[in-house]
DNA sequence: GCTATATATATGTTTCTACATATACTTGTC
DNA sequence: GACAAGTATATGTAGAAACATATATATAGC
């Protein structure tokens, strides 16, 4: 459903193929709020196109293969701008990692706080990507001259935020596994800093 | 595959049934972090069943349907165990509501705004009642004594600070647009507070 | 000449998830 | 007596998502 509305709204800029709005426009622009592999995206035009919210058009290439090509109709403008003025039900929130965390008695607490590091490595490689594309996008667009670029670098910073909030709150726990470490005397099996 | 290994969770604890596993863990424990219908519960106990993983027996009740009753293997611990020790990609961000945000543009200001702020009411509902759960835990268990219990309350803790960065999010969100909307002087249009 | 890469679209298959519906027994309420 | 609610399990179906594979043309580098 969701991958429907952004395809929409890329198309609502412009007419653009398959292969660009998988390229262009969900692996690069829109890769930090939402993903889709090129087989979903193909799925979805076809769809579109049957809804009547899409036309395509065959553009003969030479040198490259053909290219089909999406334009929006009015009744595709008119069902995405429904559903962005609407606001949806948040969805549940949904974390496997934390499936981790709930269950982590199970582990010692060595591999427990292992699990957090290399959790917070990951979100910290993943803040450092969002931070370069937020100063590249910034770069590229001045003082957000205009609306598509300032939403643009609001979803950024929604991103970075959840990023951050995720790591403060892994540091946090990872201070409360040390402590507790701390508390029951097992310090030297745990956090060994003077090691290696 | 996350469902599983909560199941499996929640069953190295002690026996339980279907109908138990979806009231009392997944319903109750579990759902602000992890989400399944009862369908789902079910299938997946039949799928770990086959996979050696559970083994179940009829309990016969009077007054009450029968019950089927699930125990976890060693192989079903071994399973669980390995999965929780390892560290697993993070999957990707993903976020409809940020695509409303990408392309809000094709909205009005006031659209746009209305938007972030139903959105706000809903994130702090669902905040609101995390923090009652998160009260109500630590009265039940005092002050984590056990190890469970801690664990269940840095699952709590996850879920509200991802909800606080978003409520933040939401609120500047909101200060930039107000402020354009000052800037460009429309002011008058937008966020008439003398109004009703 | 071979291989990799970029451009471009399509189909097959499986799993997860959601929603609906079916069955069946008991207790409590109107 | 009828109806809802709680206990308990099972199946049907459809959509979203992930992953794999197939096809075709052109260019660039080895």
């Amino acid at each position: 459903m969701s991958l429907d509305h952004a395809i929409l709204g890329f198309l609502a800029d412009g007419d653009l193929s398959g292969y660009d709005i998988k390229t262009r426009c969900v692996d690069r622009d829109a890769s930090h709020f939402w993903t889709a592999d090129q087989a979903q995206v193909y799925r979805t035009l076809d769809r579109l196109e049957s809804a009547r919210h899409l036309t395509s058009k065959q553009k003969i290439q030479t040198g490259k293969p053909n290219r089909k090509v999406y334009r929006i109709t009015q009744a595709g403008r008119v069902h995405l701008d429904d559903w962005l003025a609407t606001s949806h039900a948040l969805p549940p929130y949904r974390d496997a990692f934390l499936i981790q965390v709930y269950f982590g008695s199970e582990l010692s607490d060595e591999a427990l706080a292992d699990v957090l590091e290399r959790t917070r490595v990951q979100r910290q490689t993943r803040l450092s990507a969002l931070r370069e594309r937020a100063t590249s996008h910034a770069m590229e667009v001045g003082s957000s001259a205009n609306r598509p670029a300032l939403m643009h670098r609001m979803t950024l910073d929604a991103a970075m935020a959840a990023e951050r909030a995720a790591i403060d709150w892994l540091d946090d726990s990872l201070d409360t596994l040390r402590s507790l470490a701390t508390e029951s005397g097992s310090q030297r099996q745990l956090f060994r800093e003077d090691q290696a």
